[in-house]
DNA sequence: AACACAACTAATAATCATTCTAATTTAAAG
DNA sequence: CTTTAAATTAGAATGATTATTAGTTGTGTT
């Protein structure tokens, strides 16, 4: 089990239990929805209140610690923040996975047949994972 | 101004008034989120329920005659369903563009690394558009 | 052109998701 | 150990979406 104390700390926010149990969660099922949050924090904490849960999601993504993930079809996860990276959803059992993939070749491209600036790409794979295929 | 009573009825969906001018509205401004479609049916239909705008969004959405986009930070907006692209959006004006891009290398690339089987790739740009850079 | 019927629209209520308010509790700095 | 700003909680309030129902309309058939 992690200690997210000090990461809470540096950036900018008090490391009270819901939030550490919080990080832990996303530390060990790396997605997790609104709902899948509050039940998981329910069993430790047995009157947390849905507020609590939003309140903490919208914080800590303000401050970088975490990060939603929109999905097609389906409620957004989040995740903590980590390196730049991709995702994969299986369209039948809903698990996400992350992947790494160098996407500046198609930035560029992108960057070279419009007149943006680019400085993020979201890429969500659909698909079947190797279970559900 | 498009006809798409036929294109409607080739998607199994009566064309009805309303119908029409959701589709009108997408074809004429690219993308609407449901408010922009809501308040873009009230000048023609004065009482228009936003009860018709969700139940159309969703029928079109299941008989494919349009496809919802959901952008980071941002309400999910609407399209008519055309060849596969990706999409630009900017983060100060909130504008939608639309970009073809081949991204079966990327798609290659996923598959190899991992064990699913992919058949879509979602992918939006976020930046400055050339007006708000 | 008129008919019949399934499908559609509009109003409203109901449900689900998210945010706000106010009172109480707590993390953490001194 | 105190102090204080910030966090948690419960519940109300708001916002978004879906369900229900009664009346209307598009469309294939005559």
């Amino acid at each position: 089990m992690n200690n997210f104390t000090d990461l809470l700390r540096a950036h900018n926010l008090k490391a009270t239990p819901q939030r550490l149990e919080i990080a832990n969660t996303l530390y060990n099922q790396g997605h997790a929805n609104v709902e899948e949050l509050y039940d998981t924090l329910l069993k430790k904490f047995h009157s947390i209140s849905l507020a609590t849960i939003y309140k903490n999601i919208n914080l800590m993504i303000e401050n970088a610690f975490i990060q939603e993930v929109k999905i097609p079809n389906a409620k957004s996860v989040y995740e903590l923040t980590k390196e730049t990276h991709s995702h994969l959803v299986c369209k039948k059992c809903g698990n996400v996975e992350d992947i790494t993939l160098d996407l500046r070749p198609v930035c560029d491209l992108a960057m070279h047949s419009t007149e943006f600036q680019i400085d993020k790409a979201d890429l969500v794979f659909s698909g079947l994972c190797k279970k559900c295929q």
